[in-house]
DNA sequence: TTATTCTTGACTAAAATAGTCGGGAATAGG
DNA sequence: CCTATTCCCGACTATTTTAGTCAAGAATAA
């Protein structure tokens, strides 16, 4: 779990989506425009959401992309997942090969916090 | 708010001084050792502690560091904030002036999920 | 047919990360 | 007083990440 200001974007843009996405898709240069976030780099990050399936898109005129699910059941959490790619969690791989068991105290108190953190994450934008 | 391996780092450092400081200050280079974390690295973090005054320190032989105060009154969201810190929160700064008004309520959302990241790393290392 | 919009991949400048290195200053113990 | 230990500080650096550009192409609605 990474929390930077990449997850701040997809998070923001996807809020936009939440908002001004009714019948008709919303295209990335509205949002581009809307949240001053640049148009390419947008792509990047919806090519993103859109694999972890969080977004469906439309090509053509008037397309864009919606929301996969109803605003309710996306959360925080899966929008920054999909888009910060998770960090290699700890030193030892969670194999439990550290050199002493302190260490996968340490290890294991991370985990922790970061796992509630993501729980905590699980709410709706 | 941020969320890295840096932040990382320091609760993990500071875990060891809480789990290892008795009556003797630790020094870097024990944490070091128990950590693997280099050196130098932990003389950076550390400063940055200091100067959160979350550590006291003491030089010489059988110098070092131990917990400023009781670990039960050091948070982890402190360590974080003292070494990770924090990022300029908006492009508008909070001053609110972002054109629209909505762009805003995406503004006030993060703050709000910073602030409840925040008040949740309250806890005792 | 054409303008719009997504889709993909390669590339890049600037910043952050995770260090290294070297020289200092304080001090406990002999 | 000397010396080894430890903190202290600043400058430097390689690598990775971030944030963004650019160009070409595929779908499709009008």
């Amino acid at each position: 779990m990474k929390l930077t200001t990449r997850g701040r974007y997809a998070v923001t843009a996807m809020l936009d989506l939440a908002i001004n996405g009714g019948k008709k898709p919303v295209s990335l240069a509205d949002i581009s425009g809307r949240q001053e976030i640049s148009l390419s780099y947008l792509e990047q990050l919806f090519a993103k959401l859109r694999r972890e399936q969080l977004v469906t898109s439309a090509r053509g005129p008037g397309g864009g992309y919606r929301l996969a699910r109803s605003g309710t059941e996306i959360f925080v959490a899966q929008i920054i997942d999909a888009v910060d790619e998770s960090v290699d969690v700890t030193n030892c791989q969670g194999k439990g090969n550290c050199h002493q068991g302190e260490t996968c105290l340490t290890h294991h108190l991370w985990e922790d916090l970061s796992g509630q953190i993501h729980d905590f994450l699980s709410q709706i934008s």
